[in-house]
This record gives C-alpha cells, sequence and structure tokens, in this order.
RNA sequence: GGCCUGGUAGUUCAGUUGGUUAGAACGCUAGCCUGUCACGCUAGAGGUCGUGGGUCCGAGUCCCAUCCAGGUCGCCA
C-alpha cells in the first residue's frame, strides 16, 4: 500500500535538515536553470521548494506540466542564508528530489494561471471551480468559512441551543419568494418545495418543547441573484426560542454574531452590545433606507417647513430632504457630478443643492430661492456655516423623498470617502409596520404574516392597520441586512384577526398554514427568533462585495451551475416518472 | 422583464477620425542558462475581433438585431 507523505507543505524547518522526507503536492511552478532546478510543491498546508541537480532528474522534472501532482522522496536540506525565502514557512529548507512520481499528470492547457484566477472572468473561473479553488487566496477563503461555521456553532451550543436539522423535501411556503418545486413520482400532480426558510418547522419545534433549536439551515429561494445575495441557495443560522421576547433574541444576536465578528476582524473596531436599535419610521427619515450603513456620518434632515411659504415652487407643499456636508475641497464638478449621477444612476428628476460661500453668499442654481423667511427657517434646521453645502431632494410623495435623499447619501459618503474605515457597525432596525398598502392601494402584509403585532389582538382591533407596528426588526451591518428576527404570532385568534385585515378569511389561513396554525391549538408557548445571513457574514468578514467568493461552488447570475451544467434537460424516462409534460414555450 | 457596462490570441487587455499584414504582457512549444523563488535570455506557434444582417471603395471600429457575461431596478418577509 502506498504512503504519499510524511509530511505536509508547510512542515518542515531547519529541525528537519538531513532526514529523508516524503511529499505529495501540487506543482505550482518550475523555475529552471539548466544544471539545477527547482519546484515549488504546494499543497492545502503550504509550498516547500524542491530542488535537483541530477541531469536525469531534471529532464524528468522538466516534463511534468505545472499543477500536475506528484509525489517526491528527498532529503532535506539547509538553504544558505542568502539563498532563505522568507515569504513562505519553509522558507530555510528545501527538499532533494531523489525520486519523483508522478500522480495525477495535467493533460490539457489550462484555462488560466492559477495565481490570476482572482483576475479572471467570472464565467470561466465558475466553469472551472475546482482550479480556481487551487488560488492560495480563494483556497484560504473557504477554510475561513468553515472556521467561522464551526465557531458559530460552538456560540450556539454554549447558550444552550439544540440543532435539529428539519425536511430539505418540504412543503410550497405561503408567502414570499417563488419557490423552487419538486415534483412527486409517487403522487400525480404534487410537489414538493425546498424551503425558502426552515420557519413553520422551527416554530412547530418550540410547540414540541425544544425550547431552543438552530440550525445551519439550507435555504432555496428562486429569485434573481445580487452581488451580495447568493442565487438559488444561501445559508442561515436559523435560531428559535421558547418563552423569550424581543430583546432576549436581539442578546443571542448581539453575543453570538457580535462576538463571531470580534474574534474574526481583531483589526476592527466592532461595535459592542446593546446594537444601537432604530425603529424603521427614524431610519427612513434619517437615513432614507431600512438598512443604514452607519459607517457614513451623513444624517438626511427635514426641511419641509422652510419651504412650506416660499416661492419656489419645485419644493414648495412638497416633502423636502436635506444633507449636509462640508464642502470646503468640493469642486463645482463634484455637484455637476452628483446631479448628472442623480438623474442618471439615480433615476431621479432632479438633484439641488446649494453651497455657502466664504462671504456666506449662498451660491448654486437654486440660490435666488432661498431667501427671507425660507433662509431663517433652513438655518435653524439645519445650522449650516460657510463652506457647508447642501443637498436637497424633494417629491410628494413622502417615501420617495426620504429614499431618494438615502441615494444621495450613500453616493456622498462613497464620493467623498468619509466611511469610518475598518469597522463593522452594527443596528437593529426595529418596530417595521405590520401592513402596508400594495399597488392597488390595498392592505397587505408588510413582511411574513408570522410576526406578533405590537399591542396584540387589542392593537388589531383599535388602532388603524398602517400604524400598528410588528415585533419584527432586522440586524443590519456595514448597510447591509444580516438577520431577520421576530416575535411569532402563537394566538390563533390574533393570527385570524391579522390575516382578516389583510383581506383573508379564515378558511384561507387554515388552508394556506393548516398544520402551524392547527398545532397553535395545542399549548403553544410564545416563542421567537432570527436568521443571520451566513454568506453575508463571511462576505462581510472577508471585506468582499461579491457574495460567491464566499461560496465553493456558486451558482452565476443566472442561477445557473456552470461546473455541473445544472439544470439541465432530463430524460423523457424521468419526466415520465414524475408525470411531468415539458410544454414549448411558445413566446 | 427594464436599464447600464462589457465580449478582440489559452488568460488579462490595448487597438486613435472607418484605411495596408489586428498588437502587448503573461501562458504554451523549442532551445540556452548552477541558486532561483513572478528566475532570466532567444526563437516560434497561436485570432471566424461573441453571432447574424446592414451602411461603405473599405468595418475590430458606424447602424440594426441577437446571444452571452457582470452590475442594477423590478423581485427577494
Amino acid at each position: 500500500m502506498q504512503t504519499y507523505r510524511t509530511h505536509k507543505c508547510n512542515e518542515l524547518n531547519e529541525e528537519h535538515v538531513g532526514e529523508s522526507v516524503k511529499l505529495s503536492g501540487f506543482v505550482k511552478t518550475i523555475r529552471d536553470l539548466g544544471s539545477v532546478l527547482f519546484v515549488d510543491l504546494r499543497d492545502h498546508y503550504g509550498i516547500t521548494q524542491l530542488v535537483t541537480n541530477n541531469e536525469e532528474m531534471i529532464t524528468k522534472m522538466r516534463k511534468v506540466p505545472i499543477e500536475s501532482t506528484i509525489c517526491i522522496e528527498g532529503k532535506v536540506l539547509r538553504r544558505d542564508v542568502e539563498n532563505q525565502n522568507p515569504i513562505i514557512e519553509t522558507g530555510k529548507i528545501e527538499v532533494s528530489i531523489d525520486i519523483l512520481q508522478i500522480l495525477g499528470k495535467v493533460e490539457k492547457m489550462l484555462p488560466f494561471k492559477i495565481e490570476d484566477s482572482h483576475f479572471v472572468r467570472e464565467d470561466l473561473r465558475l466553469e472551472y471551480r475546482f482550479l480556481d479553488l487551487r488560488n492560495e487566496e480563494i483556497h484560504k477563503k473557504i477554510v475561513f468559512r468553515a472556521k467561522v461555521l464551526k465557531s458559530l456553532r460552538n456560540r450556539m451550543d454554549n447558550l444552550g441551543f439544540v440543532e435539529i436539522q428539519t425536511p430539505i423535501l418540504a412543503n410550497s411556503s405561503p408567502e414570499g419568494a417563488r419557490d423552487f418545486l419538486v415534483p412527486s413520482r409517487l403522487h400525480p400532480g404534487e410537489f414538493y418545495a425546498l424551503p425558502q426558510a426552515p420557519q413553520q418547522f422551527k416554530q412547530l419545534l418550540m410547540i414540541s418543547g425544544f425550547d431552543k433549536y438552530y440550525q445551519v439551515a439550507p435555504c432555496f429561494r428562486d429569485e434573481d441573484p445580487r452581488a451580495d445575495r447568493s442565487p438559488g441557495e444561501f445559508y442561515q443560522l436559523d435560531f428559535e426560542m421558547s418563552f423569550a421576547n424581543q430583546d432576549q433574541v436581539m442578546a443571542v444576536l448581539e453575543e453570538v454574531v457580535g462576538s463571531t465578528f470580534k474574534e474574526f476582524a481583531p483589526d476592527n473596531k466592532v461595535s459592542n452590545a446593546p446594537f444601537i436599535r432604530i425603529p424603521y419610521k427614524e431610519a427612513i427619515d434619517k437615513y432614507g433606507i431600512d438598512k443604514p450603513d452607519l459607517r457614513n456620518p451623513l444624517i438626511i434632515q427635514d426641511v419641509s417647513k422652510a419651504f412650506e411659504n416660499s416661492e419656489f415652487r419645485v419644493f414648495k407643499g412638497k416633502t423636502v430632504k436635506a444633507i449636509k456636508i462640508n464642502a470646503l475641497d468640493v469642486s463645482r464638478k463634484f455637484f455637476d457630478e452628483m446631479v448628472d449621477h442623480a438623474m442618471t444612476k439615480l433615476d431621479m428628476s432632479g438633484l439641488a443643492w446649494i453651497k455657502i460661500a466664504e462671504d456666506s453668499q449662498i451660491v448654486g442654481p437654486i440660490a435666488k430661492f432661498m431667501v427671507g423667511e425660507t433662509l431663517e427657517n433652513l438655518k435653524d434646521i439645519l445650522d449650516f456655516k460657510v463652506n457647508d453645502a447642501i443637498f436637497f431632494t424633494a417629491d410628494t410623495n413622502y417615501t420617495k423623498a426620504c429614499t431618494d435623499a438615502g441615494a444621495v447619501r450613500i453616493e456622498l459618503g462613497k464620493r467623498l470617502d468619509i466611511l469610518e474605515k475598518k469597522s463593522y457597525k452594527f443596528c437593529f432596525i426595529n418596530d417595521f409596520p405590520m401592513y402596508e398598502l400594495d399597488d392597488d392601494g390595498k392592505i397587505a402584509f408588510n413582511h411574513n404574516p408570522f410576526s406578533m403585532p405590537i399591542g396584540g389582538m387589542d392593537a388589531l382591533l383599535n388602532e388603524d392597520p398602517l400604524d400598528i407596528n410588528a415585533y419584527q426588526f432586522d440586524l443590519v451591518c456595514n448597510g447591509y441586512e444580516l438577520a431577520s428576527g421576530a416575535v411569532r404570532n402563537h394566538e390563533t385568534d390574533v393570527m385570524v384577526k391579522a390575516f382578516e385585515i389583510a383581506g383573508y378569511e379564515k378558511e384561507e389561513v387554515e388552508k394556506r398554514f393548516g398544520s402551524l396554525f392547527n398545532a397553535f391549538k395545542f399549548g403553544a408557548p410564545p416563542h421567537a427568533g432570527a436568521a443571520p445571513g451566513i454568506d453575508r457574514m463571511i462576505m462581510l468578514l472577508l471585506e468582499e462585495t461579491n457574495i460567491r467568493e464566499v461560496i465553493a461552488f456558486p451558482k452565476n447570475s443566472k442561477a445557473r451551475d456552470l461546473l455541473m451544467c445544472a439544470p439541465s434537460i432530463v430524460k423523457k424516462e424521468q419526466l415520465n416518472d414524475v408525470h411531468i409534460k415539458i410544454i414549448e414555450d411558445k413566446k
């Protein structure tokens, strides 16, 4: 039986000089100097330099294509001081190639140089992902991910959570994204759905008395991807707690997520618990978005009042939002480019701005309207000084004025380079509205319908639905939504009422989530939970902006697996088995 | 589905106002080289300029269509 190695490629050092060793790995590079030849041998652990000046061995080694796997036997040799390589762990020694065995030869031209794979176009990298992953930098990210996962599990275990696996072949979810469907062979015309989240299962586990559940849960959603959103499937650290309130769930997130960031980003400033809580409405007001990047110091202010009696028709009677910046070093060109960006990229109808010049004069395209009462009011609200500049967004629709300002705030943060460096700023966005008006002006759930309305039945009966908030919150870090959490609604009468307000009959509720609804009738404990996104956490920790960088085998932006060629056409027999007939797309 | 950006050698890219034979670097092949570590040097091979139409004396370059890729909006509690 063959043994492949006595040591890994990161292990040998001066202590081993003189020993006979056996190493296996990938040929990273061959440096052929004629009468002496060097090989960098790479494995998962590190790199060791091999050397030979034996003519026969040189000839043999020259024929080994780069990236082949080889096994060598040789002696550990000390390198002269001037020939040492401080960059690699094993830089003080090298190993002679006395016996060479080629284990796996590269037979085709490599599609790209392994060291450069990070710069290669993404679809080619994904097609040859197994080579891409050989790149040490990319390799490390996957190992890093494993360490984070282990740490997360340890933290959950230490807090007394029990890991329980829930079905992958599950049922179609009543709310949210499109499902991935799996046709049933045994039951013609019926389908499983891959879970968008183990939401209903984890609630059932609470009713089963497991008290604290968690799971590194695969979640499947058939939606278009984004740079920060994995196509098709992703992982959440899903957890749920019985007899717990919102603060207790937040405390778990602070402990688990916060500490994990501190552990894996030791050079960065990480928010201390308790994380700041920002009610949803306040977030929209101050940041124009429900996932604010708090590294950005700019805050949006409401200046509608200043324009109530203004002659400036574009603003008069509208919601007007303002962002004040220090414009000491900002050129006219900066303003023009911001306006251009707002109109072309942000799809805004315009972007107004003024600057307070050295002589306290207001300058800018709308400066002439900044007079009298308007100016006095603006000064009161914004407290601006010489060299400040102010950007305005205005709209008859309150939310639109806010979100426009939010987009401008983000862009200003980027262009002015004022984001706090090396820091992870966490906050909770809470008090999400229970309902919103849909496109037809009807009352609809703003998020999933499982959350407990704040105020319970009393609120549902006596308040304007649009004023009711839910025990529903997000954990946000540096502008990314990291987790969603909620106190669940475990009271059937409150649930029926909640659905009634959204226009659903009781029968509809029982039909769409019958199992859960029925289970609630058997002594459900109040429960609450959350689910931080694991891929996104790791992406943030590695300071990546593309989530596919932290996934071993990601799908591309059209949800295709370019390596395994999925999805693919299947045999007719397979379709017959599951009672599926393909209908040609008529266009 | 909408919008933006891109597609030129195996890879990453350049290619000016439309003008002769489409270039560079790295990789690949062959040769030289005893201390390299992104080794160096010499030579060579390698192209349907995504695809299909069009304008023009002439298209990598301009126009139209289409495919592919990335981003973004819709969508995603």
